[in-house]
DNA sequence: CGGTTTTGACCGGCGC
DNA sequence: GCGCCGGTCAAAACCG
């Protein structure tokens, strides 16, 4: 069985680029991150949001979104001796590494999510990969607004180790966690009043790949309904806006948007914070298994490489479900270490249920992979996020 | 039937 | 004050 990731990494000094191939790679030895530069991770280059925004890599793990698939690539996989909690995130501009040390009460062999830890800019060890220096993919925070949100996916202060080279925009990420880091004004948006931002800059799953919409399915494990679309100026690519549709009531929104300056990557940008669990109720995951509509073909009016989120989460949809079957009729939680795609999501959701991770980020990284699933040819890709078709 | 996506319209903040 | 722009609303269509 292919570990989940397929790769190891060497020590705990690789970088996201290492962590992003790792997932990209698991289950085979060809890597298709290997062909993806470093400008394709760096945040310089990703995003506008992260022009304007300063982004903060990693800079906050509250949401589902990266540190449970930060967790999930880190781990035993990775060999993180030196990974240690009760690290901070904070002026991670001056730091040169990023971990997220946590899980590790996971016990038994399903601890493959213990830890993670992502540097760059100046591993000496080797690596498997040899990832150049540079910005990791992009996870910006910009101010959590007060009793956010509870998720259990919130990952301790003393779970994140980061640090980060100069010129990442991994920086000001603040200790108390789930990782704030700082706030809109502090960055100098001038948005909406009060209003928190958590930015984070992926690859765009299947961004390049041979779909037949070609469209970016990121998701995580929240329920989000898309409520409208906009062109964005200077962007070729629309910008998506959805809501948590898990629970109403809940203000959590995010943004999705294919990076104007690096169409391979995607800026997610996270309003507000979930009021509620993990959706685990039906409800949650009611209509959102819409296979994509013969319309959505129809739909060409957009650019080709533009981002059509529309079935964002059809992905974690499966997840979900997965989740809920194990709810429903699986009490008794019986992990097995993914061997395909499904079992991945499998994998991940029974670590969800157990809220081992705590943190659907694997979902993101599962992204919406159905139909690459049916890719038998591709090396499986848990981590459909890293999906590309180079 | 209950959920989603789509999409044009509307609203409000911001810069000039 | 006006226009631009981004964010949201809401009706219609769609899906399982």
């Amino acid at each position: 069985m292919s570990s989940v990731f397929g790769l190891q990494m060497e020590n705990d000094q690789g970088d996201l680029n290492d962590i992003v191939r790792a997932s990209a790679s698991q289950g085979s030895d060809t890597v298709p991150w290997q062909q993806f530069t470093p400008d394709d991770l760096s945040f310089s280059s990703s995003t506008a949001a992260m022009e304007d925004h300063r982004v903060n890599a990693f800079s906050t793990m509250r949401d589902p979104l990266l540190l449970h698939g930060l967790n999930g690539l880190s781990s035993s996989y990775f060999s993180s001796p030196n990974s240690t909690n009760h690290h901070h995130m904070n002026n991670m501009e001056d730091t040169s590494s990023f971990s997220v040390a946590g899980l590790d009460d996971i016990s038994g062999p399903y601890n493959i999510f213990s830890r993670i830890q992502i540097s760059h800019g100046h591993s000496s060890s080797p690596r498997p990969l040899a990832p150049p220096p540079c910005d990791p993919p992009v996870m910006a925070a910009v101010g959590v607004p007060p009793g956010g949100h509870k998720a259990p996916a919130v990952l301790p202060s003393n779970m994140l180790k980061v640090n980060t080279s100069k010129g990442c925009l991994i920086d000001n990420i603040t200790a108390s966690v789930p990782v704030q880091i700082s706030t809109q004004r502090e960055l100098g948006i001038k948005r909406r009043k009060n209003q928190t931002k958590k930015v984070v800059c992926i690859p765009a799953p299947a961004a390049a790949n041979s779909r037949s919409n070609g469209e970016v399915v990121p998701s995580d494990l929240w329920a989000w309904r898309k409520y409208g679309q906009k062109p964005i100026k200077g962007s070729p690519y629309p910008r998506g806006y959805y809501r948590c549709s898990s629970s109403k009531g809940c203000s959590a929104r995010k943004q999705v948007e294919r990076s104007r300056t690096d169409p391979n990557m995607l800026v997610i940008t996270y309003t507000s914070e979930h009021n509620h669990p993990w959706p685990t109720q039906r409800n949650a995951l009611a209509g959102s298994t819409r296979s994509q509509p013969s319309k959505a073909n129809a739909s060409n009016s957009q650019p080709q490489n533009t981002v059509k989120e529309s079935n964002n989460d059809t992905a974690s949809t499966s997840v979900k479900q997965e989740m809920e079957k194990h709810i429903d009729e699986n009490q008794t939680y019986m992990p097995a270490i993914p061997e395909s795609q499904q079992q991945t999501e499998d994998f991940f959701a029974d670590l969800d249920e157990l809220e081992l991770g705590a943190d659907p980020l694997h979902l993101l990284f599962a992204g919406d992979n159905n139909d690459e699933r049916q890719n038998q040819n591709k090396p499986i890709d848990p981590f459909g996020l890293f999906d590309y078709k180079l």
